[in-house]
DNA sequence: AACTTACTTTAGAAAGC
DNA sequence: GCTTTAAAAAGTAAGTT
C-alpha cells in the first residue's frame, strides 16, 4: 500500500436483451445519439455515475468512464429501469464483466526513459510521437505508460490488485538497471 | 503441370515487379529529401528483409518502403521526422509510424529514441550556421541529456532550442521563427525548451 | 504571452463496413 | 483496419484574447 494507484476509468459491457429497437431507445433515453450510418451503437450519456454507455441492436453494452464496476453497474440499473419502464423488454439483473480498467500512479523517482529504451526489451519510446515510454508486461498483462516525471498510466487491467503487482515489477526493473548503470 | 509451372513464373514476376516498383519509391523519396546514397541503400535491406520474411502481406509497398526508409535515417544517423517522411511520400504519418513500429520489432532491429543532437548539423547548415555554433549546440545538448532535460520532449524540438541558445551566445544570431521553420516546430516550443535549458544548464543569454 | 481546446499513446468491448 | 466511448499521463499545436 506503499504507492498511491488510483483507477481512473473502467469499461464494463453486459446484456440487457435482445433485438433491442434502437430508434424506439433513442427516444427514451434522454441524452442519447443514434447516427447508424456513423456507429452502429447508440451513444448515452449519464451526469450522475459520470459514464458512457454504449448500447447495440443485439442488446450487448459497454459502459465506459466509471471509476469502479460498481459504479458502471448503477449507470446500466439506471438505463434498464428508464427502458424498461417504457414499456421495453429488457433482462433485469444482467451480469457485468469488467473488460478493461485505467490507473494512475507515481514511481516516486524520475527514470531516465532512455535507459529504459535501451535495456528493456519489449518497451517503445517514440518522444517525436509521444513523451511516454510504453511499457507491455506479460504477467500482468498489461501496459504501463511511464513518464519522465514518475507518473505512470496502467491500462488493460482485468484486477486492481494487478496495478500494484505491475507498479512493484516495473520498480523492481528500473532498481536492477540502476545497478547495472 | 505446366499450369503451376506457368503461374511460378508469374508470381516471380510479380515479386520482382513490386521489389523494382518498392526500390524506385525509396529512390524517389529520397531524391525528394536528399538522402545519401548508404541510407538508400539501407533502407533496400531493410525491404528486402521485409520481403524475405514475408512482412508486406497486408501492407502496402508505400508505406513499407517510406517506414523502411525512416528507420534507415535513424540507424544512418541522420533522422527526418516522420512528417518529413509522409510528406515526400504519399503515406500518412499515422501508418508509417505503425510500420516502422512493426518492422524494428518483426526484424528484430532495436532503434534507440532519436538523438536530437543527430538533427544539430542539417539544422544548422540550413541556417547556414557556422562549426562553432553547431558545436556548441551539440554541447548544451549533451549537458542537457545529463540532466534529463530531453526525456519525453520532441527531439526536434529541443535541438531547435539549443541552436536557438547557441546561434545567440556566439553571435550569430538567427530568430526564433527561422529556427522553428527549419526545425518543424512551433515558436512557443522554441520558447519552452528554451527557457527549461537556459534555467537549468545556468545559461546566461543577453540580448 | 496567457488561456483554451484538442490531438498524440495505451487497452477493451460492441456491430458493420 | 476504421468508426464510437471514457480517462490519465506530458508534449506539442492552434486559435483567442
Amino acid at each position: 500500500m506503499e504507492p498511491k494507484i488510483k483507477i481512473v476509468n473502467v469499461v464494463v459491457s453486459t446484456q440487457i436483451g435482445s433485438d433491442i429497437d434502437l430508434e424506439e431507445a433513442a427516444l427514451i433515453l434522454d441524452n442519447a445519439e443514434y447516427e447508424p450510418e456513423q456507429f452502429p451503437g447508440l451513444v448515452c450519456r449519464l451526469s450522475d455515475p459520470k459514464v458512457a454507455l454504449l448500447i447495440f441492436r443485439s442488446g450487448k453494452v459497454n459502459c465506459t468512464g466509471a471509476k469502479s464496476k460498481e459504479e458502471a453497474e448503477v449507470a446500466i440499473k439506471k438505463i434498464i429501469k428508464e427502458l424498461k419502464d417504457a414499456g421495453m423488454d429488457i433482462i433485469d439483473n444482467p451480469e457485468v464483466k469488467v473488460q478493461n480498467m485505467v490507473a494512475t500512479a507515481d514511481l516516486g523517482i524520475e527514470p531516465n526513459l532512455d535507459d529504459i529504451a535501451l535495456m528493456i526489451e519489449g518497451t517503445e519510446y517514440e518522444p517525436e510521437q509521444f513523451p511516454g515510454l510504453v511499457y507491455r508486461l506479460d504477467d500482468p498483462k498489461v501496459v504501463v505508460l511511464i513518464f519522465g516525471s514518475g507518473k505512470v498510466v496502467i491500462t488493460g487491467l482485468k484486477r486492481e490488485e494487478d496495478a500494484e503487482i505491475a507498479l512493484n515489477k516495473i520498480l523492481e526493473t528500473l532498481r536492477e538497471i540502476e545497478e547495472i548503470i | 503441370r505446366l499450369r503451376k509451372w506457368q503461374r511460378r513464373i508469374r508470381v516471380s514476376d510479380a515479386s520482382e515487379r513490386n521489389l523494382a516498383f518498392a526500390l524506385s519509391e525509396l529512390d524517389r523519396i529520397a531524391s525528394k529529401l536528399g538522402l545519401p546514397r548508404n541510407v538508400r541503400e539501407n533502407a533496400a535491406v531493410l525491404y528486402r528483409g521485409a520481403v524475405e520474411k514475408g512482412l508486406i502481406r497486408g501492407r502496402s509497398i508505400e508505406g513499407v518502403a517510406a517506414a523502411a526508409l525512416y528507420a534507415a535515417c535513424r540507424r544512418c544517423r541522420v533522422p527526418r521526422t516522420l512528417d518529413e517522411i509522409a510528406e515526400a511520400s504519399r503515406v500518412d504519418r499515422k501508418e508509417i509510424g505503425r510500420t516502422y513500429r512493426f518492422l524494428a520489432r518483426e526484424l528484430g532491429i532495436k532503434l534507440a529514441p532519436t538523438n536530437p543532437i543527430d538533427y544539430v548539423p542539417r539544422f544548422a547548415s540550413e541556417l547556414g550556421l557556422p562549426g562553432e555554433v553547431e558545436s556548441k549546440a551539440i554541447a548544451i545538448l549533451q549537458k542537457a541529456a545529463e540532466k534529463g532535460l530531453t526525456s519525453g520532449r520532441g527531439p526536434t524540438g529541443v535541438a531547435a532550442a539549443a541552436i536557438y541558445i547557441a546561434s545567440v551566445l556566439l553571435g550569430n544570431r538567427r530568430t526564433q521563427r527561422d529556427v522553428a521553420e527549419v526545425a518543424g516546430v512551433t515558436e512557443v516550443t522554441i520558447r519552452n525548451r528554451y527557457k527549461e535549458l537556459t534555467e537549468h544548464l545556468d545559461i546566461d543569454v543577453t540580448l
